[in-house]
DNA sequence: ATGAAAGCGCTAACAC
DNA sequence: GTGTTAGCGCTTTCAT
């Protein structure tokens, strides 16, 4: 690869001056300009970023990290982060952490090493926010956690407010007059606790006696579908019938749904059955899901906006950026039969 | 960020001896090493992965470039590089090119100036592939093309064998007596216009004189979904009935099953349908969609694969490989109504 | 308007 | 086993 001293070379001129056509930033004769334009051209030239990079002390990369690629909604929230930021002149890293904590941590040095002017963590891992591994980090390189719990964190980050939209299911779901409702829940995840916990409360602030808390195990892609599905049914074989089932993700809701279809039991008529995320698959079911909306394109643009300044004018202070979240009614939930 | 400079004067030694248990490729004295480490851990020191690139010539980057992430089998694609790269000792650099051949010739060229070590060009726009962009590029830096028409390429690349599995797709409907074959296609793209080939292959081959193409308009997200749902209710309700749709991809399938569902006819009793991707969609429907699958994982893996060789043992030869889709059977097709 | 030279943080000959 | 030094490709003073 031709490097700087080839074009210098190849227009007659010295590297500073090409660096100067290169980077537009001094006044340089139109002609000897167009001699450089041309050498560069001819030999192919591209700047070295690195070596760039090395001196400006600005990598213009942008480290992303996430717990699994092919969970259905981070694509939306990197894609709207790698739109805004590429605007920008940023590029993207992208890595995967799998939800290992230990990979989660080294990926993270390995982003520092490569210089990245900042960091964008979606949600890492409980264990490794309480051991309060980012506090440090948020201090020596620019960063923002999407949608962890913020607890304990004491850098900048931007999430939904799970609480408030869980509440707003189960008011809608009260609202249609339902009593008897029944949660489906993953492995441990900040996530799930909420929203067990909502649900309780929102039992005891009721005085409904009919609770039942179903664990759907662990993992985020389809197999979720097939185990939730067979729990489900078990449930719905038991005497006391909810008449409304609260999924934590849709995952969850499509597989109660297809339990309910195989069962012979009508959605919404018999069941009402409300999901939570808003992916595609709720709109993918018959009838279409109702589901919380996380507003995950709006947090992939706001968490890149946060980032670009905290890297372009300095950390002044932090930010805390809860978005709201939205239900979205659909066709799984109808009024309660009594 | 504390240097290479810091840690030596920390710990009382050159330069090079912390060079040297950094990469652990010298004999060092076990007291001197540990020296160094205590310096090390002491600055919390990285070494600076830039400069060590501008040495050695090599990034440890793989430049991953997507036509958009959030289409639903790409995630599946990159995860698999990801996973496989990462354990070699490479990150990978992510860029969205969202279809336009502009904005992907512009990526390409900042990942080149970002001397990553090699490129992973998925799906690329068959414009620039005509134009022959690409067969340069793999001259000069490791490339691998995934998944495009491989017409007119020179370089490796990967892809799946959409004739033979368009045609598998196409013999199980006849193998189930379907003469009547609607034909739901998007916008310009190689994989559509394969599959419309075979279509009217197999039809003029069987003596079928029933032909119907529709179009679906352009885009890979849930707006297809309804957009077909539409072209194929008009269908449905003209004089002469498909007994099967084949839908160039599952999203343009559930689309065709909503319609069905709305106007009371029965998948499969009544019509069969048959998708294309085999992503998550076509678990989630009800009846589960008998879908195209294209082995996304095994491509990434595959391609990833490839790329390293290519870049740690040279260009030996071009390297092409088409891997096999697989017809996976669920519950949308049935025999033909007579 | 242009060039010479220093130096970013590191590795790799080459000495000792 | 350790240090000195050159230099990767570039930007940036400082001269001219």
């Amino acid at each position: 690869m031709a490097n700087i001293n080839d074009v210098a070379k190849e227009a007659g001129v010295s590297i500073t001056t090409v660096s100067r056509v290169l980077n537009n930033n001094y006044p340089v004769k139109e002609e000897t300009r167009i001699k450089i334009e041309k050498a560069i051209e001819k030999l192919n030239y591209k700047p070295n970023t690195m070596a760039r990079s090395l001196i400006t002390k600005k990598s213009s990369m942008i480290g992303v990290i996430v717990p699994g690629i092919t969970n259905l909604f981070f694509p939306t929230i990197v894609e709207a982060i790698e739109e805004f930021v590429n605007k920008k002149g940023y590029s993207i890293a992208l890595s995967n952490t799998e939800g290992d904590p230990k990979k989660e941590l080294k990926l993270v040095e390995e982003l520092i090493g490569r210089q990245v002017d900042g960091i964008i963590l979606i949600d890492p891992t409980m264990e490794n926010l309480h051991k309060r591994c980012y506090n440090e980090l948020s201090k020596s390189i620019p960063t923002i956690i999407v949608n962890g719990s913020p607890e304990g964190y004491k850098g900048s980050f931007v999430c939904y407010d799970e609480e408030v939209g869980t509440q707003e299911a189960f008011d809608y779901l009260l609202e249609l007059g339902h009593e008897k409702i029944a949660l489906i829940r993953g492995h441990k995840s900040f996530s799930y606790d909420i929203k067990e916990k909502i649900y309780k409360n929102v039992l005891k602030n009721n005085k409904l006696s009919y609770e039942k808390i179903i664990d759907a195990g662990k993992g985020n892609s389809s197999e979720v579908i097939e185990r939730t599905q067979i729990v489900v049914e078990q449930l719905l074989q038991k005497e006391e019938r909810p008449t409304a089932i609260f999924a934590c993700n849709d995952l969850m809701a499509v597989g109660a749904l297809n339990a309910c279809i195989d069962l012979g039991i009508k959605v919404p008529k018999d069941i009402s059955i409300i999901g939570f995320d808003n992916t595609i698959l709720a709109e993918v079911t018959h009838p279409k899901l109702t589901s919380v909306d996380l507003n995950m394109k709006e947090i992939g643009y706001r968490a890149a906006l946060e980032l670009l300044e905290l890297i372009e004018e300095g950390e002044k202070s932090r930010k805390k950026l809860i978005l709201d979240t939205k239900l979205v009614i659909r066709g799984s939930c109808a009024p309660a039969i009594k």
